[in-house]
DNA sequence: TGTACATCAGTGAACGCGCGTTCACTGATGTAC
DNA sequence: TGTACATCAGTGAACGCGCGTTCACTGATGTAC
């Protein structure tokens, strides 16, 4: 299959197999991503996604980081404050169950501390630490808007109007 | 194989097959719980276990469930301010990862509201709410704990004294 | 300008794996007469 | 007390599945002479 044939471009299979790992994490969730589904969905063979990652597990840390960017963007646009902050926060988890789960999940404790992965969760928290008094009260913030996320999301706090919650427990 | 030789008596089975379950809970995580593992560690067929579950969602259900009800008691045993309840609470989710995630992890979402599972997740929250001067109050400190309890549990709050860091946090 | 060659992103087939679930069955147990 | 029977918790073999990963390979591309 020539490069015309297949619609990539030299290095593009890389972006596409992480655009397919994606749709899978929002329709799906974690567990739904796999590399030959992806593979699949990119018009290619199983073994072709490894000439671009060493294994699966190096796919998701490049998923979860570039998801951790984006994460960082919007929480900066969303505002300096942290009521601002608080509500993307949730919000963001709430509109992307699977990419916060991703970002968030054991695979951040598996990766070395000074890998991209782990500075771009700490980016994140750093975002939130500019916006508070004190490095403790930013952990505990942190941890509510975290936490509200989870609870919110896996269905222990059940509440229609998610969006009215937000807004009346963040400020 | 006869009662005697196997070792259970009537109706033990199930109990068998829960704590196995439970084993694989605390030792791989989540994803570790399989049916025909834990089959195996109760010494006993695969198909065994249909006897006693409708399938995995139902024993893993009734591990939730179980899991719930020593959680409260934990928690009621901490004493009743909200200060040592939130310290106990994130306490338990360092100690269970497994069981912690599970607990609160996606399986919460499936079930009706009403069953025995989403009750037991109310009473967890209805002993937070009992120490906290309003709801939302409430929902704010169990929001916090539990998201503090994710982020020290995932590696995204890298601590080496996570003690202090609880103490120190919660008051 | 034409030819020989190295590179390297892909193929496709196969590997071994463990899983959830179903099925016809066996054999011990407790009950009714 | 003894016998016929229903019950039902187990067996073991099989089903189809999708997975991650490896391997020898092919064929297009770009480079050096």
């Amino acid at each position: 299959m020539s490069t015309s044939e297949r619609g990539y471009h030299h290095g593009d299979l890389r972006t596409a197999l992480l655009d397919a790992a994606d749709t899978l994490l929002d329709s799906g969730g974690d567990g739904a991503v796999s590399l030959r589904e992806a593979a699949r969905m990119a018009g290619v063979s199983p073994a072709a996604a490894y000439r671009h990652f060493a294994d699966k597990e190096a796919l998701l840390g490049a998923l979860a980081a570039r998801h951790f960017a984006a994460f960082g963007l919007a929480l900066g646009q969303a505002g300096g404050s942290r009521t601002a902050l608080g509500r993307a926060y949730i919000r963001f988890a709430l509109a992307r169950p699977g990419r916060f789960r991703l970002m968030f999940g054991p695979l951040l404790g598996r990766v070395e501390p000074g890998s991209p992965l782990a500075r771009a969760a700490e980016a994140t928290f750093a975002g939130i630490e500019a916006a508070s008094p004190t490095r403790d009260d930013a952990l505990r913030a942190w941890g509510m808007v975290h936490g509200l996320s989870h609870l919110l999301l896996d269905g222990a706090i059940r509440e229609k109007d998610a969006d009215a919650l937000i807004d009346r427990l963040i400020v």
